[in-house]
DNA sequence: CATAGTGGTTCCTCACATGTAACCAAGTCT
DNA sequence: AGACTTGGTTACATGTGAGGAACCACTATG
């Protein structure tokens, strides 16, 4: 409850992860990486997001600088969303993650059955 | 709430995200990293975490495999938490995550002020 | 005329994450 | 005898994340 002052590390580390945390960021991102551009629709149906929720997130991404949105005033509406070039970096370290998360699968598969089964005795 | 198959890196990294986004995770195998090896309170005490968070994600790292317990029976009680080697492993793309948002926290905060600055008007 | 599609916003609800406080056993210290 | 320490667990309260459904404006289409 108090003393952040412990980590500086650890600040940072916390406000990135707040933003990674929720997922659906980064599951925007990605598509958006993969895809280039997106409309909101086409978000919302590739990521099964629901219509509220993807709006709260790119409204975030937008506010933070890593999803770039563009307005066209047709009728009926469209909008683009894009990532940003600071968007695109995120990918790296992201990635990065995805990539353990691959390598490692299998070994903590294999560590929670051994848990759970010794648990159980 | 349908369609997980869209994307099988999806799949994955939300699982990765799953165990990372709860925030306490991360900043545990951070301490432990530092500092090797750790008892309950000393972590509770560096953390600021309450001693049920922190009992409940130890148990969640160590079944992952992330976390490797010791129990001493004596009295009062000792029990030393240490990394395993996948856990040191996962310090490699946190890292990469932590030296992001070094690197890009003043172009988002710079991103904040001026989304702000432009919706108040 | 009625319905669908687009990009949102708002209200209601519910589950889950998290914190607080109390309790435990066994021994040591005062 | 009573308080303190260690490592937890459990019950209770609370806030927030997230989903669902309804609504909006405007047009094209059946």
């Amino acid at each position: 409850m108090l003393d952040n002052n412990r980590c500086p590390d650890c600040t940072r580390i916390n406000e990135v992860l707040s933003r990674v945390g929720d997922r659906w960021s980064v599951l925007v991102i990605i598509a958006l990486a993969r895809h280039g551009t997106l409309r909101f629709n086409e978000l919302k149906r590739s990521l099964g997001i629901s219509q509220r929720m993807l709006s709260l997130t790119l409204k975030e991404l937008e506010r933070d600088g890593l999803v770039k949105r563009t307005h066209h005033p047709t009728i009926p509406p469209k909008v683009e969303y894009t990532l940003t070039e600071m968007g695109q970096s995120f990918r790296e370290p992201v990635s990065a993650l995805g990539n353990w998360a691959l390598e490692n699968q299998k070994e903590i598969e294999a560590a929670r059955q051994a848990y759970d089964k010794a648990v159980e005795e």
